[in-house]
Parts: C-alpha cells; sequence; structure tokens
DNA sequence: TTGTAGGCGTTATCAA
DNA sequence: TTGATAACGCCTACAA
C-alpha cells in the first residue's frame, strides 16, 4: 500500500507541513511531535515520492549512464555495482540509457537533458575531441566522464592512468632480465590507446632500452588480431624476448601464436596483457596484466558529478587512478 | 533549456490541454492544430517532464534491477543492453538497485515498493522459495523473475532449460563415443543447479548408459574446486572418458587437474563447460560450453513485465529458454 | 513550533 | 475539437 505524506499527517494528527518537516527539517521540530511523527512514519511504512519530490524541487535525484555496448566495458558488473552504491549513499539512483536503434549518442543526450529525467549524467570511453563532452559542456548540464580528452576547456573527468600500467609491465619485464620488448598495441586516435604507448616508450627509456619502431605493432582488439601481430613479431631478427598487449585478449592470441611456433609462454617468452580479465587467471600459464580499479573509478565519478550538482560553477576536479600489475605466469620462467 | 508544456501552448497558441492531447491522444486533435503544436514542439526541443508526468498517472515510468552481485552474472553487459533497449521500446527507463550495506535483499525490495519509485520490478537469480517472489506476489506488486521457483503460486518468469543445456552436452559426448560421464554440480538446493543434474541424469539415461553415482560430484563454483573434483575423478576405476561441470570456471580447474596428470584434454578426456564464458574461448584447446541466450531471456523478461503492468491480474506468462551447444576442442580428439 | 496555501508540469474531466 | 480547471504528492514560504 503507498502510503503518501496527508497519511501520516492525519495518523500523528498533526499538519502536512510539520511531517515535511521532520523528514526534511527535523531540528525545526519539538520532540514530541518528532518522535509522534516518526511512529506515524513507521507505522504506515511511508516513503516519500521521488516523483513529487523532484517535480517540486526539479531535482529528479536519478543520475543516468549511458551503457557502453557489449563486450566494451570489461568488469562492468563491478563497475556499475559500485556506482549504485556510491549514487545511493548521496541518495540518488542511477538509471540506464543508450541510444535507440538509429538514433546517435548526441540526440540521445539531448534527449536526456532536455527531458530532464536526470540530474546529472556519467559518460564513458571519453575520446580525443569528444563530442558529447562537448554538448554536455555547452548546455551546462551536469556530467562527469570516464576518461580524459583533448578539448580546450576543463570538466570533470576520471581515469585510469594507461601509461603508468604500461610502464609497469615493462618495469617488471626489464626486471626478468628482458631486452627486446614489442608492444601490440590499438591504432592511433584513441586518448586510452595513446597513453599506453606512451608509457612503453616512457618506461623503454627509462631502462635504457632502444624503443625499436619493428617491434610496436598497432592492430584493433581481438584474439586473431593478436595472434597475427604475434606471428609477425616472433618473424624479427632478433626475435623479442617478451610482447606486451594493450589488451588481454591481444594477448591470448600471442599465447596461442607462441604455441603453433613452439615457444613456450613464460619460460621461452614472456607475454602480458591489460585488464586481468577472468581468463588471465585463469589460463595456463596464468597472463600477467594490468589490473584497473573500476571501483575507484566509480566511485570518483560519482563524487565528481555529485559536486558538480552541488557547485555548477565551480573548477571541475580531475581524478587519476593508477592501476596495478598482477604478475602470473607468463612473465615468469620456472625454476628448473 | 527546459521547456514546459505551457511554453508549448503559448507558442503554438492553443492550451495546455491540446498539446498534452497532441501528445497522448492524437486521433482527438484537428490535422491544423496537430501539425502546430507539432512543429512548436520541434522548435522549442520540449519533452515531457517524466516526473511530472509519473505523478499525475501514477506511473514512474521506469522499472528496476536489482543487481546481482559483482561476479555473480555472466554477460551482465549484453543482458542489460537489451533490458534497456526493449524497455525504451516501452517507453520505459531502467534503474538499478542493490541493498544497501547492512540492509537485506527484502528490505531493500520493500523499499522500492512503497516509495513508489518503479512502476515494476526484474528480479534474477531466483531460487527454491524465494522469499523476495512471495513479498511482491503478497504485496500485488508488478514483477517478472529470471528463474523458476517451486512456490505454491504462479508467477511471471523466464527461464534457461538447464536440464536441456546439460543434456545436449552428453548426447553430444556420447555421440563422440564417450561412455564414462562425469558430471561436476553445485550442492543440491539451487534451483537451476538441480535442473542440470537433472538433465544429466535424463540424458545418460536416455542414451542407455548407467549414471554411476561416483561420478557425480558436488561442490562450489571455482577454478580450485573444479581442479580438486577433477582429481577424484581421475582416480575412479575405470577413469571417466568425460568431465562435464555446471560452470565454465569448475571446468579451467578440471584442464588443470588433467595438465597436471598429463592427460590431453581432448584427445584423452573430453572436457565441457556451461555460460560459454570469454575464457571458453580464448582457452587452448577452446571449452565446449554451453551459451545461455541472455538478450532472449532479457527481451522476455520486460515483455512479462510490461504485460504485468497493463493487466495485473491477467495469468501470469512463463517463458523458457533453450541454450545452445558451442562446440569446441575441448570435446573433440585432434585427427592423426 | 505548527499550520496553511501556492505551485512544480502533467493528465483527466467536463464544459463550451 | 478545444479550453479551463482540478488533482497528483511534495516542499517552501509565510502566517498564526
Amino acid at each position: 500500500m503507498r502510503r503518501t505524506i496527508r497519511d501520516v499527517s492525519q495518523r500523528a494528527g498533526v499538519s502536512v507541513g510539520t511531517v515535511s518537516n521532520v523528514l526534511n527539517a527535523p531540528h525545526l521540530v519539538s520532540k514530541p511531535t518528532l518522535s509522534k511523527v516518526l511512529e506515524a512514519i513507521e507505522d504506515l511504512d511511508y516513503r516519500p515520492n521521488r516523483a513529487a519530490r523532484g517535480l517540486q524541487a526539479r531535482r529528479t535525484h536519478l543520475i543516468g549512464y549511458r551503457l557502453p555496448g557489449p563486450g566494451v566495458s570489461p568488469a562492468l558488473d563491478v563497475f556499475l555495482h559500485q556506482v549504485v552504491a556510491t549514487a545511493a549513499s548521496h541518495d540518488l539512483a542511477l538509471t540506464l540509457f543508450s541510444p535507440r536503434p538509429g538514433q546517435d549518442d548526441l540526440e540521445a543526450l539531448r534527449e536526456m537533458v532536455s527531458s530532464g529525467d536526470v540530474d546529472g549524467l556519467i559518460l564513458s570511453e571519453t575520446n580525443y575531441g569528444d563530442r558529447r563532452v562537448v554538448l554536455l559542456h555547452d548546455l551546462g548540464f551536469p556530467f562527469a566522464a570516464f576518461g580524459s580528452s583533448d578539448l580546450p576547456f576543463d570538466f570533470p573527468w576520471v581515469d585510469i592512468d594507461g601509461a603508468h600500467g604500461i610502464a609497469l609491465v615493462v618495469e617488471h619485464l626489464v626486471a626478468q632480465g628482458h631486452d627486446r620488448i614489442a608492444l601490440i598495441a590499438w591504432p592511433e586516435g584513441s586518448k586510452s590507446g595513446d597513453q599506453r604507448v606512451d608509457g612503453y616508450h616512457l618506461a623503454m627509456e627509462r631502462a635504457g632500452l632502444d624503443p625499436d619502431p619493428d617491434l610496436l605493432i598497432r592492430t584493433n582488439n581481438g584474439f586473431e588480431q593478436g595472434r597475427r601481430a604475434a606471428f609477425e613479431l616472433f618473424g624479427r631478427k632478433p626475435r623479442p624476448t617478451a610482447v606486451v598487449t594493450v589488451q588481454d585478449e591481444l594477448a591470448f592470441g600471442v599465447f596461442a601464436a607462441a604455441a603453433e611456433i613452439g615457444l613456450r609462454v613464460g619460460d621461452e617468452v614472456g607475454v602480458a596483457g591489460f585488464d586481468d580479465s577472468d581468463a588471465a587467471r585463469l589460463m595456463s600459464p596464468g597472463l600477467t596484466s594490468v589490473r584497473q580499479p573500476f571501483e575507484q573509478v566509480a566511485e570518483a565519478l560519482v563524487d565528481l558529478l555529485v559536486a558538480r550538482l552541488h557547485e555548477p560553477d565551480g573548477d571541475p576536479q580531475t581524478v587519476l587512478v593508477k592501476p596495478e600489475l598482477v604478475i602470473r605466469g607468463s612473465t615468469v620462467r620456472t625454476p628448473a
């Protein structure tokens, strides 16, 4: 049974205004009235109606998240869980949306904004010159983005330091005695991809290693892509001693290529990935990989958005979180 | 800029009621008025405010989904995507929730219901005697459940025919010439787990094979659990020729045990899983597994819920979808 | 400290 | 076919 504030007021023998005050400004209410009203609320299992509250306050207490396409986002469950939890702690609920068939991303966004269905938005997979960010910025609509960009204005974002992640991998490999370290990366033009390549170059340089351009291959995500790239790399003379990839699935392609050539992963060639997917843990040998702290990202995104909601004109904050290296058999030689 | 229905009515030179009719009952409006109003809507980029609409109609146009804990639900991205898309086609948006820390599932549910924040709910991981289902049924609140149960009343659910899935696996193995087929299943007491065991028994019987109780091991999810169970099974005399599991990760544990013993998966022992996870595809050999059609489930769940919303007292519908066998190297002998 | 009244944006009702 | 008006449930003034 759904109760209204009026039901409560009648049961407690007070006016609706007083009940409202109990909820929103308890310090204005006398002790006895307070407890009387609280009891009535309890008895009736009353909760304020969000729609009505939102209508009056021009706030929906809802934030929106543009759901990425299937297969795009590793650990979506972890991420969403933390977004929901953090949002709840701010008395906010999360609603998901994605463009309707035939509708483009910007239109979908514009619709979210003009319908007033949400107080703010969380974007992910931000990229160079991201038009969604430009749109929301121009409209002055509160948002926070997962991923930085290269736009001529500041906006609130949270990013994972991919350069640091790849650098951790390279450092680890160097410590293992590797000196011909190859990289399988994405084609140029994605912010997160380029960050990872930068991290590779930086770490190679710091280790005093010459980053041979022949050891950098660019390709899209995928097992087969990784396999093909690995064959190419294994054909180079001298052969790379280790292959780093910007995504786990690429690394599994490298596993396959190594097996076909008869190279033992771990002992004869080091292989590392990025994402710390389930498969990385389950594979044999396990795949050394970079774990992205999605919980932290989720929490930071909501916090940044909430800050925006409260102070739309404050300076946009940004957060860069450091990923973590998970070392497994694929980069470690088994003792003889 | 957020516009109201009043802005539109003024621009079009009609009353707000007429604008509302254009939106909700266009057949009541004359052609010229209609186009005048539509133009004004277009010009102002007007969208009705969901909160206000919901307040008046006692409908929020929001449905809620209880987010399962991280790691529980394979292919959450696929599932959510389809839920969002199907919901959108019914003019419904999806909102996620999960119990606050310290709050139990039933309380969270009760809160969703009494706040009136959502029109209906989608539950997942339904089990025997599911108290959430009982609660919502007793309250008469619209919902649809992913997973059937054993309750003394009917309710709308969608389930994947796990018995059929495991039966497909067994039939496939029999066709490959296997006759000692073991099963690693979950402990008794879960509906979906017991379904899968039933499917095993049924298919064994149909194949004229004696289901040796020594070849059925019950354990919880996990790599290590699968590995231990496999060691036990491989100790039986005569040794099973194939091991079926009710979850992929268990199967990878079997892979590991086989490798340690020196048994070649595929050639010397057949192994099959359930879920068709990414890892199943990426492993070498690939893991034969049962693919669950989560898109279909998602679509059916929303459709069932919508039916409920429109006709709360109709007979609850149920949908049982058939999973699909994906055959990979783990159950196929490589030709010599 | 408590009560009353107006309005948030929409839809439904009823009269014109 | 259209327009005026009263809800829907809540919060914020302001009055008592």
